[in-house]
DNA sequence: AATGAATGAGGGTTCATTCAT
DNA sequence: TATGAATGAACCCTCATTCAT
């Protein structure tokens, strides 16, 4: 990423285009804005698919200026990566109180929010082809973080008798498959929440992993059932 | 699709390259081999990052070979989402002696190992923009058959009392979701051969679903520690 | 270069465009035409101010097809350069019945003529830096051996008497350097021709280092003074 | 160039950058430093291999900064061309007690020196095409009256008898050649002054156009020696 | 049935230049 | 005076596609 000397941060600029925006800080919010925007086309179209033409379109910019902000596709695609990675290691449950089973159905619940959710960086398509070797290393790196996280939980899970015993690893690619599919069917414009699809989700998986299915809250059938009808 | 004059079939002519074939006929057997050979391609760096000039390569063919056999690069990858989704149905398990559980389990299986087969024609990533509005109304249309017979595995289950109650759709999309994932990381070279994982994959989904957990196989939880240790 | 499998060799074919050419084989005359033009605008324009596009508009082809015939700009300049110093090595002279000042000025008649002549691949603009560290390394490597062959000549002329004593690498670097200046006036629309120019430039660097200047050829100062009125 | 608003000397203030400059006038010396700066990198990159990115990079200031001082690319490259003829002119000697081989000499000997010398404006390359056609008129009428007074010299010195008949023209044309050709191998970091390389150069020049080669100074050849171990 | 050759369109990237501050 | 930000134009290169053989 190219980080010029010193960001002017004045308070009451617009952001490029017309887009309704508020008052804030410059060029932190443009490059957030390239990123989100960047994130959206890599999982929506892939690495190939995404023209930067098209990525500077969307945002009222012309496509040179974008090279203002990183220094060539890979970069970006790159730095998506690396926020998406970050992102999702943030939503790894850290509450103390609850089981592992609790825990591990909120990290999901928080994953699958994030990753639809509007502020989502997640670059899905697994097209780490396109990366140098080192970034991609740098961002198995922290892939690897986020399902370590995971599976400890499971383990924790197993430990206090809420989760079944099985293969943690296999159990975070799972659950992380069912999830990350998720990014291939939702649609915002659709008639559900980012929140109602994530909770849907996260109980789906909690169920497979309950060692007491019961104990699970019952609105989870319900969730599931008004889903149903929108997709 | 370009079928011209209705070749001659021979019996004893080679394929392409210079690999040692054996006999067979000719232009389906390279239509064949070139779909899936696109096919992997398309699975594997998605539809813009495939060129048919790796293609061509792959099958030791000149790339202006390609095109007496489809007319541009849309239709073959059209083809292959049709000829995944005829895949995909056919793993479907029609066994009436099962129950519910036992039958989606089975199909789950078969699904899992046929895409990650080595005759797969899945074209996982879902770059459905690459098609125009007709080829695509065709695919969704063959994917909502697959998903139907799924689903309606599903209800039986519920019925016969092997599977637990919950949305058969949303359950169906999870456990495609789950299943699908597996494109992303599973490598033919490793350790672990395409049958082992489908199992795998196929009990997970299977304990997730089940109304008493216990009456399935025990030997699934062997299976998974198993993978465990290659991934 | 590109070397595909195998050139075709028809006999009856034309050049693109509609210039002049005869009866000839195809791929090794097109690459042949390519050289001399891109080594043309090299020398002219220097690497940089060179674009594809003009010297494939100046040979009557798209600019694609260039990447027909190599991989990429900076190889194509590499190759002028090998070409450039292979020419300039293959005009040193060999005779051995000749002294030393007479073999260098027959040299640098040689080679003068070859760099302004109608097929030169000279690049005489060093631009090395354009060029990769092993292409590079390469050039360098051949222009050493031009550079070490005249200096030999040198030495032997020293030996026989007809070179005054100097230092035989600073000899050859002006008399390269007054050579090679030559490509940045000479105009082959001009009234003088390749030839008489040769042989001017080859007399006066062999009079600047002969140690009886009355030993030379008379007619020096006559072709000397021609060429001066048309400048 | 442009010229705005006649700015106010100070006396006290510091270039850009950071190194200590001393203390000394604004404008005229900010455009000196370009020019130089500029100068030194057509000479080595080019006129389309320089980018005034790096030219502002190397001054320590901002791109657009640049344009306080001048109006465009094309311009500043005019401008190097017009300051590298006036140093070129100002290099020949207008010492009237010496003979004419001596003035040549020295001339040839200073100009060698002000072209790799740190404060050279030339532009050697002869990127004419870059100019417009106004500007190139001009910077040829320069180089005119360069040769010419060079000429006038060689003249001089067959008048005297101390170079040998031959064509003026071709003559400074061969020496200008030997001479520029210098700023394609010396490197100031190498282990010889600009002085010594100079005083070769112009011997080596003297003693071709010399009718008594005798008579020059016998130094001469130890220093071209002593050049030639670290070329 | 196959392919060498050619090309238009499009995408990534650089760069001179402008402008508001 | 100086500069951060923005952009159009131009360039290199790739690739799907066509065509004559």
């Amino acid at each position: 990423m190219k980080t010029p000397k010193k960001k002017s941060v004045k308070s009451t600029i617009r952001l490029w285009g017309d887009a309704g925006e508020g008052q804030v800080t410059v060029r932190d919010l443009k490059l957030d804005a390239i990123f989100r925007e960047a994130a959206r086309s890599f999982r929506w179209k892939g690495y190939h698919g995404t023209s930067l033409d098209d990525v500077a379109k969307s945002l009222g910019v012309a496509k040179a200026t974008l090279y203002y902000y990183f220094s060539n596709k890979q970069e970006l695609f790159f730095h998506c990566h690396i926020a998406a990675a970050d992102q999702a290691i943030s939503s790894v449950s850290s509450e103390s109180g609850a089981n592992g089973l609790e825990r591990f159905r909120l990290s999901m619940q928080r994953y699958t929010a994030s990753i639809i959710g509007p502020d989502s960086y997640s670059v899905v398509i697994l097209e780490e082809r396109s990366l140098s070797e080192k970034q991609l290393q740098k961002v198995i790196d922290k892939r690897d973080e986020f399902e370590r996280l995971l599976q400890e939980i499971i383990v924790l899970g197993q430990r206090d008798g809420s989760i079944i015993p099985c293969s943690p690893k296999f159990a975070v690619f799972t659950a992380l498959g069912a999830s990350n599919w998720v990014t291939k069917w939702y649609r915002p414009e659709g008639a559900w929440s980012v929140q109602e699809v994530a909770e849907a989700m996260a109980l789906f998986i909690a169920r497979g992993l309950a060692s007491r299915p019961e104990s699970i809250k019952t609105d989870a059938l319900a969730l599931a059932d008004r889903i149903e009808s929108s997709l």
